[in-house]
DNA sequence: CGCCTACTTGACTTACTTCAAAAACAGTGG
DNA sequence: CCACTGTTTTTGAAGTAAGTCAAGTAGGCG
């Protein structure tokens, strides 16, 4: 299957000028497809893999589990990412992966991807921009939880994921494929799932954005942006023109 | 100055294997060492850098700057960190970083750095796992401050910081140097001053640890992991034995 | 000594959590 | 197609932890 090795192209060629040579190189690469359900953990705390994980289609999540019993997750990833490129030389997992909706997922040996490294050093260094991206992201979510109230942090939340998608070609219109629950969102954002409700329902009464259907459609781009104190220069992406108003 | 190059190589042996020749490489870069007084921004978010930084002694913090004006501290960095080496790959900063205490600062340019990466591919993924580590610490960051109640997050932070002042060396007995104010313990840890006062009075009375004029004192060590719930595993490094007691 | 900054403490307020229950929805099997 | 079950979302009411505000103390420095 072609498609698979090809939005692993377009997603570091979002960052990185990558030669033929390298592309060909990912294209030899062999990826094994599989998918997986809703809410389907395939990494967990503690594992040591010995593949790395391209989201190919779907949204895939990363979380901690505490010593509470609590989740908190960490990022979400799109089509094209490497949500565990960081396992290529950290050797156990300090936390979990899942899908979120139903998601398909390519895993790539590391032995391969060595070699890859080896003879393209160009493309090592584009999977090492794409960890220092990962790293941007995580840095924002700090900052996002930490220091904004929680409208502005839900909103920022959704702006950055429309943005991602965005780059990812994953929006058709004003709206993209959103698989979240509340339950979730809360333990991504670390408010109480009321909290979590009645701050969308804030949300979707300013009329900037709406979350239905396990989809996300944002009606006033730069209200939302607003309201989401969201600078989208830390996500690291070529240019892209604002989704429209 | 020879001191300043160990302290890099003491760290990224820390988690990575160095030949004898990565060591040369090392020891061969240019530094250029910088003293900062006290709470000195020496990088600016936005800048784009053209030399990377290694903290040779004291405290180092990075830091976003909000819209609304507040300051949230992403990170601390300790004698032998490479406090920005994601500016390598990563044009513009998305962060600005400042000494915390007095601080002396080795810049290395970027330059040299590429070219002893094309000659030792040991050491460029030395560095690379750096910034994976630094990229698990920013996500511990994430749970520490969205999904942990107060008291626990201040005693993780100060669990972290503790432990991994050990691994460098810093720990003479039960304390080291930690010149960090309440208003920064708050804009860390994403809580009111009035709290972090409370919060450490709280800890103090615990009778597990101490922070006085600019030094953490850890009396019992069990115990303050137990506060924090902290388990070193996503800092990644070489085991070594626990702070004592 | 006096100024400035950092820390400490108290009283008040509020935003968020917790608890609880109802309503909407999705899936299953008759 | 509809009843039955379980899950997710919605809403309300009550309690509380943490924020805000304000004042006072202590420490460092010219």
């Amino acid at each position: 299957m072609e498609k698979a090795h090809d939005v692993l192209i377009r997603n570091l060629g979002e960052h990185t000028g990558l030669a033929e040579e390298d592309m060909g190189e990912i294209r030899a690469l062999t990826f094994m497809l599989r998918d997986f359900a809703p809410n389907e953990d395939f990494i967990r705390q503690g594992d040591e893999p010995e593949h790395s994980a391209l989201v190919v289609s779907g949204m895939v999540a990363r979380y901690h589990l505490l010593g509470s019993g609590r989740r908190q997750y960490l990022a979400f990833h799109l089509t094209g990412d490497l949500p565990d490129a960081q396992g290529l030389f950290i050797d156990q997992m300090d936390h979990g992966l899942s899908a979120l909706g139903p998601a398909s997922v390519a895993f790539i040996p590391h032995r391969e991807l060595f070699i890859a490294f080896r003879r393209r050093p160009t493309f090592a260094l584009a999977v090492w921009r794409e960890t220092l991206r990962d790293a941007a992201i995580f840095r924002e979510a700090i900052t996002n939880n930490s220091a904004r109230p929680m409208q502005t942090r839900m909103a920022h939340l959704f702006c950055e994921l429309f943005y991602r998608a965005r780059a990812a070609q994953l929006v058709r219109g004003n709206r993209c494929r959103m698989p979240i629950s509340l339950t979730q969102l809360g333990e991504t954002l670390g408010m109480a799932i009321a909290t979590v409700n009645r701050t969308l329902a804030d949300l979707r009464r300013s009329g900037a954005m709406d979350l239905r259907d396990g989809e996300l459609v944002v009606l006033k781009w730069r209200e939302l942006q607003r309201l989401g104190d969201f600078s989208p220069t830390y996500l690291h992406l070529k240019r892209q023109s604002p989704p429209h108003a």
